[in-house]
DNA sequence: TGTGTAATGTTATAATATAACATCAAAATA
DNA sequence: TATTTTGATGTTATATTATAACATTACACA
């Protein structure tokens, strides 16, 4: 099923502390160390709540001291690690995972107009795609799925303009 | 249903050129131009008959020429739009489309070991995303599908060596 | 032959990402 | 508590991928 949460500006703080919330939870957990620049990198990427790019987190980073390009490629590696982050292929960016609790394969629909993104994790589209890749032969590990097209809004902007 | 071409060393020249007569075909067809520089990029794409970055492709070509980045990449862009090669997002990287007759959305199968990919062209793998991606209200227009894994050999070999 | 358009050349630079090594902080252990 | 070990971060430099902007050339067609 579907998490049908919706973020609109009056819950999006709610929307970041609680993903930030989840990811402490988490990292306690497994023991691992949500250091301060990992957490306001997840902070930062939750804040934009769409695809982010490196170095535009740098740029903010830099608001506050001197912060080179490692820092934050090694704090997204880090939350890309323990699931709480997406990386997506057909962006250079970066995206919060809205449930972070177990491993699953993400698929993504980007809109082309306003860049804002939804996750959808759907058991039947991995399924159909590792049995097509095992029929094949091939041992499948890790799937990208990411849709280019329009969001529901601009989608109706669209129609209505052309 | 999948092409079952298989290319063998033996089979190999056969291949590339089998793909370079169906371009051209298909070039004259549609009236656009399969210049030398997008021929030479098509051909040298084939030759490795697996993805290749632009750089590697440019500095193949630079061993007959002073040749520049915007070059290569004119050509790939060209050669995208033709349909004559898709491009991996997950890799940066370029591979021939073995059937760019009729424009598809393929999904790629890449082996983390031995580099080789296999491209499959499933209607119900794009049906599926396509009909969860409508039941958000997306409007989809484009797929990325790249699965890592490891083909029929080398999940065979990882097998027995660990 | 001219004239417009598409293709390519050329230079510079943008954008994304990592290697390599130094330093520092925390956790684990004696 | 001092010691050691490990993991995290700092720092510098550079690799890799991609495009902007403008000049020049080749081709298609009037």
């Amino acid at each position: 099923m579907q998490d049908p949460f919706v973020c609109t500006p009056v819950s999006h703080h709610h929307c970041i502390s609680s993903a930030l919330d989840k990811a402490e939870t988490l990292c306690r957990s497994r023991n691992v160390r949500l250091t301060p620049i990992r957490h306001r990198v997840l902070e930062l990427i939750w804040q934009q709540h769409r695809p982010v790019g490196a170095y535009d987190l740098l740029e903010q980073l830099q608001q506050q001291g001197r912060v080179a390009p490692p820092t934050v490629y090694r704090a997204l590696d880090f939350l890309q690690q323990q699931g709480l982050i997406h990386r997506l292929e057909s962006l250079n960016a970066f995206v919060g995972c809205a449930h972070p609790q177990h491993p699953h394969q993400g698929q993504f629909l980007i809109c082309k107009s306003c860049r804002s993104l939804v996750e959808i994790t759907d058991p039947e589209i991995s399924t159909v795609i590792n049995n097509r890749a095992e029929a094949v032969g091939f041992k499948p590990l890790n799937q990208t799925v990411e849709v280019s097209g329009f969001c529901a809004g601009c989608w109706q902007k669209e129609q209505t303009n052309g």
